[in-house]
DNA sequence: GAGTGGTCTAGACCACGGG
DNA sequence: CCGTGGTCTAGACCACTCA
């Protein structure tokens, strides 16, 4: 008796040094800045490099770090709210400035793709690629599926081009009526092509919003928009469009 | 010349496992099966174990396997869908069977919290702890804020314990007449008490869902309810709750 | 070419779960 | 107790950016 052993939970380093390195960041660096290299930090931690890499992974992951090979590490700035799912009715690319068409195919969708339009499995569509940034960078890739059905019209105006032929097919969207729409969020891991174009290494965390979007009792197109999970907000709502909040939002510790 | 260099882009091993591992899990295992341990599979891979650990944290985060410290790699099932934001004029308590009311104190909210309140960034305010559950596993914990003046009568009818506390102020949040709400998901990592509600270890990754509750052309309430990221699917749109899909859904690849 | 972050190795020990 | 995944080390080399 007598070893009354408090504290039986010995922190792991690297969840010690990330809370120590965040309030450094609140409290001694400002956006942009450049922090020393992790060879210096670790050494002035006393740690190993791997070990202070797993902390500023979190840091990153949560949005307050940004890393770049060749440049070094960054304090980033808040995250940007970016409205998801908002004109409830509006087919995407309805005078949209947000989004830019940048091409178009016609393939055979992915499995789970195929199963979300309910149309078969091996049935062509179209496939509109729009990329979206917000202040200068590139915040989401879309891809956008389109049934044949859903733009009947479309075969006879065949347009050679990647962004006019995108352009083209969701023209020929706004034909429809638009009933509703449902979206499902969900973490995921960017693909190469979509590391890309974010801008990102692949196997960033990205956030994949999968819309549904109904007209005429049927599943008229389907979205996969993948947005990086480090820079952005998702935001839904009543909002019409509008962000919810800025300024510096820092959730509780 | 003749050199001609095809193939400049090595793919990280980690990578290349992701993927093989990642057919091998849809082709030879099924939900619930363990795999081998780590040695082992980096042994038979050729690979030291830290960069096997690269590739089963990325299937992780993708939801594709399950860690369990003193037990193993389990395939996981597919992510569960979650309504999130339905029903877009109820306040959160209305009947609700999926969430638990467990705790409830009065303190001064996080000042992120506060500037979402509009009110001042010492004021005291309610919150109330829940917790969701779908299908006996922990999905969510959420901290809702409730300033006084939302709930006028409450403190008359003080009562003492936890969850009856919680309860209450549910009940008494009733009374409002709610106007809007507005909703943000980010990306987050779990801290030390959600982590522990959600059976994770803390860092995991979350999905963060920031809402605001407007009543009375003010904020009446906020809430942040902290998701797992590996097993939630969160679901948004016209569905009136219902889950939008359910089945053996993936991501293209 | 110098300096950065990204990948990888081969070890070690620890914390946890279950028999 | 044993076996599991989680943490940590001290190195090495690679890929990229920029002056």
């Amino acid at each position: 008796m007598g070893t009354t052993q408090l504290e039986t939970v010995p922190e792991p380093k690297y969840w010690h040094l990330k809370t120590v390195l965040s309030e450094a960041l609140d409290s001694e660096f400002s956006v942009g800045e450049i922090l020393p290299n992790e060879r210096e930090l670790a050494a002035r931690f006393g740690v190993a490099r791997a070990t202070l890499r797993q902390a500023l992974e979190q840091l990153e992951l949560e949005g307050r770090l940004q890393r770049r090979r060749g440049v070094g590490t960054t304090v980033a700035p808040p995250r940007v709210g970016v409205a998801v799912g908002a004109e409830q009715h509006a087919w995407p690319g309805a005078g949209d400035t947000v989004w830019q068409p940048v091409d178009s195919t016609v393939e055979a969708p992915p499995a789970a793709v195929a199963d979300a339009l309910e149309t078969g499995r091996n049935t062509l569509v179209h496939t509109v690629r729009r990329s979206r940034t917000t202040h200068g960078q590139p915040v989401a890739a879309e891809l956008l599926y389109v049934p044949g059905q859903s733009v009947p019209d479309l075969p006879a105006i065949e347009t050679p081009t990647g962004a006019a032929r995108a352009r083209a097919v969701l023209r020929e969207l706004q034909h429809l009526e638009l009933e509703g729409r449902e979206s499902a969020v969900e973490l995921g891991s960017a693909r190469a092509d979509d590391a890309k174009e974010l801008d990102r290494l692949p196997g960033a965390p990205v956030l994949v919003v999968t819309t549904r979007f109904f007209a005429g009792r049927r599943v008229a197109a389907v979205s996969v928009a993948t947005y990086r999970a480090d820079t952005c907000r998702l935001t839904f709502g009543d909002t019409g469009g509008v962000e919810i909040h800025e300024g510096p939002e820092r959730r509780a510790s």
